[in-house]
DNA sequence: GCGGATCAC
DNA sequence: TATGGTGATCCGC
């Protein structure tokens, strides 16, 4: 900012570096220096504020179901199993399988246009009743471990399960033994005969991962569909880690701030909930790409945005978000999400700087 | 409050 | 042939 812009009539062939230079040199205490320190004690403040309300005493889980229209019809026709495959029509597809994303053919993304990338492409219409019958499956498993849990989809849904690892230490192995019945018990290629005969039961421990297992085993064995999970003290953090081990997997995010610190650091602000393309581009223009650069032109964010949308940039920049779920029904805001308007905001304060 | 922009599913 | 439909927030007016 404090650097000389040379874009101007006259000013082409200076030696830029050693007029910088000077510029710096002699900047300290300047008004220009000054009003940095002020931006930046004024983003302090807001990080402060964020700071004192982290709370890693709860237990969020984000569950995911991997590829889920997809993987129902898969469940329901195996002979698509092999073939690339997407749910939808030829304007617009829901999603896809693994096979399909391959060629790059993804969700959101128009038929006739996958067609393109994939000739073979198999393209099944939505049963929508049917993807609906197998989430009430999955919710009814939800609400034995969050009675309150928050369903964001057909196939995700947020479960505060602090009240029931306490309430676990009592449990008994029975009450955290489950198995397949003969009939749902389903050889995969990848078995050997003896698996046939094996016991297809499982004992979880007390643990919040432990927990999280045990809630894709018995999705599996109820629905025959498998899940992804993220496991963190808020939604930010969990619905994060829910990708991370897709499909099939899960991800634990300790309670412990200097771990998450860490983490948060070098990842992409893309991939944060309520980040989408728009702000994507416009923070890339200022050279914020991953959320430790949040954190670091904090001084130039609390000029450029609101303070609502600050706070935001800076809960992310932290790992911290909302931990308290509403419960799906009387949702009206999900706390995470945030959106500002970028281009009425700035064409305001570009037109103060013409 | 309303409409526009943004975002997620 | 052809690029969703809905519901939510924030912003400027």
């Amino acid at each position: 900012r404090m650097a000389l812009n040379d874009n101007k009539a006259g000013m082409q062939g200076l030696d830029k570096d050693k007029i910088n230079q000077i510029i710096m040199d002699n900047t300290v205490g300047s008004r220009f220096y000054m009003n940095e320190q002020k931006r930046e004690m004024q983003a302090d403040d807001l990080l402060t504020e964020i700071e004192k309300q982290r709370d890693l005493t709860r237990t969020i889980i984000h569950i995911d179901m991997d590829a889920f229209y997809a993987s129902v019809e898969e469940r329901d026709r195996p002979e698509l199993k092999t073939k690339p495959m997407a749910v939808g029509g030829m304007d617009m597809l829901s999603t896809s399988n693994y096979v399909a994303r391959k060629y790059g053919v993804r969700a959101a993304m128009p038929g006739f246009i996958a067609k393109k990338l994939c000739p073979e492409l198999v393209i099944v219409p939505l049963n929508f009743d049917k993807y609906k019958q197998v989430s009430k499956q999955t919710q009814e498993i939800f609400a034995e471990y969050d009675a309150n849990f928050s369903g964001m989809s057909l196939d995700e849904a947020f479960l505060d399960i602090t009240d029931h690892l306490q309430k676990r230490i009592l449990y008994d192995e029975e009450e955290r033994t489950f198995h397949y019945h003969h009939s749902l018990a389903v050889k995969q290629p990848q078995d050997s005969d003896s698996d046939l005969s094996r016991n297809v039961s499982e004992t979880f421990g007390f643990s919040p991962e432990d927990v999280a297992n045990e809630l894709r085993f018995r999705i599996h064995q109820k629905t025959l569909l498998t899940a992804s999970a993220g496991i963190a003290p808020n939604t930010m953090l969990a619905k994060i880690g829910s990708d991370l081990n897709k499909p099939n997997g899960q991800t634990y995010f300790k309670p412990n701030r200097e771990e998450i610190l860490k983490f948060v650091k070098d990842f992409p602000v893309r991939k944060v909930n309520g980040v989408g393309k728009v702000t994507e581009q416009l923070l890339s223009a200022l050279d914020i790409k991953k959320c430790g650069d949040l954190y670091h032109r904090r001084g130039d964010l609390v000029l450029l945005f609101s303070e609502i949308s600050c706070s935001f940039f800076f809960r992310i920049s932290l790992g911290c978000s909302s931990n308290v779920l509403e419960s799906s029904g009387e949702r009206k805001s999900i706390s995470t999400e945030r959106t500002f308007n970028a281009i009425s905001e700035h064409k305001e304060l570009f037109a103060k700087l013409e």
